[in-house]
RNA sequence: GGAGAGGUGGCCGAGUAGGUCGAAGGCAGCCGCCUGCUAAGCGGUUGUGGGGGUAAAACCUCACCCAGGGUUCGAAUCCCUGCCUCUCCGCCA
């Protein structure tokens, strides 16, 4: 959410970012609301400061057995006013607030202006494609032939976008969510297994909802959603919280299996397990500075990058332009990887600097050290890594002529084995 | 699921026959004083958000004692609803 008297103050620059994402919006609407907001808040405590003074002298007259009679009267038109002032008051507090709840954050001034995916900016590539002596398979052909994912059965026990994983692709599944949690906390991410429902005050906090409750799952007759990503609960354990400034920043990960709806895509990747409505991922969450986030940003990419590094899978970092960006994200930086089935790059990570948008909904604060006030603290994370596009990516890149698939080096000793066969 | 108890400031803990309570006291923190060092002691100080005000402060004011409603001139204190915590029973991984 963006701050009401930053938005009242900067008409003009909120128009800007906003028709930079390819958004329309008319602030007039809100300007009025806010204009007769202040007005009414000024009536209302004048009011309730004279109420306020007056009761006080109530009390003192009748501890002296003074008659207040005529003050209690007049106070009592007081009130129904103030009663009235408050109800319009209220009116225009949801009003504004949930205008607010909708607008998408603004974009750091380094995100390239763009209308859509196509004018995202590759920034570097590590590694380099491996040349195939045959035609590689995709890795839902590999999959069900070495029997290790069964999208049949995925379908018949829940139904489309679900999969099973058996064996060694089970194994393989757990292998790199341990993988990826060690080396997580080995760079002093602190590990979290938080809930994976969560109330809507939560997804609101981390901008889920109000706008996007279509891609949620909700669950029947109570006010809990099953959670898209980890940043959900992760972000959420410090709402309403005054950190002290030296306990950030604040790193941490967390592996949740994460839920989708994937509303609005249909007929897109249908085939495999690149677009489930049920995956696992490993999350990477940072609590930190306002002055320290565009750093953290880059590190955060860099620590999700790593992973594939070791995995040795080829891949491309993107930073997204202004109209593909996300909703509450100021910049974001994709991950892609290689896919040599597709030949071509798909996302497997993204990693974004909220800034304080999420903080200001979620109320995550921190206070300086000697200095008076509190301030929001700026909030990101990054997929480290999508476990199930990181099995595809697997499958697909260490594949055989033989259709059996070499295990990376460095999740053999969770696998046990050097070849799924 | 059944029965009971409770939710007050960073923490502990007063305050319920409504009135000057943003809230006693203690601890912790900060600033002084004192002190061979440490400890103890003495004095002062320390919540959050909003509106106004200022160059910035100072300052004025409103709201906040789990949340949301209600009663009242006036509520931390009374009433209703919800949420959460604890204890006992049942059930269960």
């Amino acid at each position: 959410m963006l701050d009401t008297r930053f938005v009242r103050d900067n008409i003009e620059l909120i128009k800007d970012s906003l028709a930079k994402r390819g958004y329309a919006v008319d602030l007039n609407e809100f300007i009025g609301w806010e204009r007769e907001r202040l007005q009414l808040l000024r009536e209302a405590e004048d009011l309730r400061n004279k109420r306020n003074v007056v009761s006080e002298e109530i009390g003192r007259l009748k501890k002296e057995k003074v008659d207040a009679e005529h003050l209690i009267k007049e106070m009592k038109v007081v009130s129904e006013r103030i009663k009235i002032i408050e109800e319009n008051l209220i009116d225009l507090e949801n009003k504004t607030a949930n205008f607010l709840l909708t607008l998408p954050n603004i974009p750091h001034n380094t995100v390239p202006v763009g209308k859509d995916d196509s004018e995202n900016v590759e920034i570097r590539r590590w590694g380099t494609p491996r040349e195939f002596d045959f035609t590689p398979l995709a890795h839902w052909e590999i999959g069900e032939m070495l029997d290790i994912i069964d999208f049949g059965r995925g379908g018949k026990i829940t139904g489309s976008r679900f999969t099973v994983m058996k064996g060694l692709g089970a194994k393989l599944e757990r292998a790199l969510i341990n993988f990826m949690l060690d080396l997580n906390t080995s760079k002093g991410y602190k590990e979290i297994f938080p809930p994976i429902l969560v109330n809507a005050d939560s997804m609101t906090g981390t901008g889920q909802l109000p706008k996007f409750e279509s891609e949620l799952f909700k669950i029947a007759d109570t006010d809990y959603y099953l959670i898209p990503t980890a940043e959900v609960p992760v972000t959420n354990l410090h709402k309403d919280e005054i950190l002290r400034e030296d306990q950030l920043p604040l790193y941490y990960t967390a592996y949740t299996p994460c839920f989708r709806r994937e509303a609005g895509s249909y007929g897109k990747d249908i085939r495999g397990l690149i677009r489930q409505h049920q995956f696992n991922k490993v999350e990477l969450v940072k609590f930190v500075k306002p002055e320290d986030s565009y750093e953290e940003l880059e590190r955060l990419t860099a620590d999700a990058e790593d992973i594939l590094q070791k995995l040795q899978l080829p891949y491309r970092t993107v930073v997204l332009c202004t109209g593909d960006l996300g909703f509450s994200s100021a910049k974001t930086y994709d991950i892609e990887v290689w896919l040599p089935a597709q030949q071509r790059y798909r996302e497997i990570s993204s990693c974004s600097n909220f800034e304080d948008f999420q903080a200001r909904r979620a109320k995550i604060r921190f206070k300086r050290e000697g200095k008076k006030g509190t301030e929001f603290v700026h909030t990101l994370n990054g997929s480290g890594l999508a476990i199930g596009r990181t099995v595809v990516a697997i499958l697909e890149n260490y594949q055989q002529r033989d259709g059996t698939v070499i295990v990376p080096e460095v999740l053999r000793p969770y696998m046990k084995v050097d070849v799924i066969r």
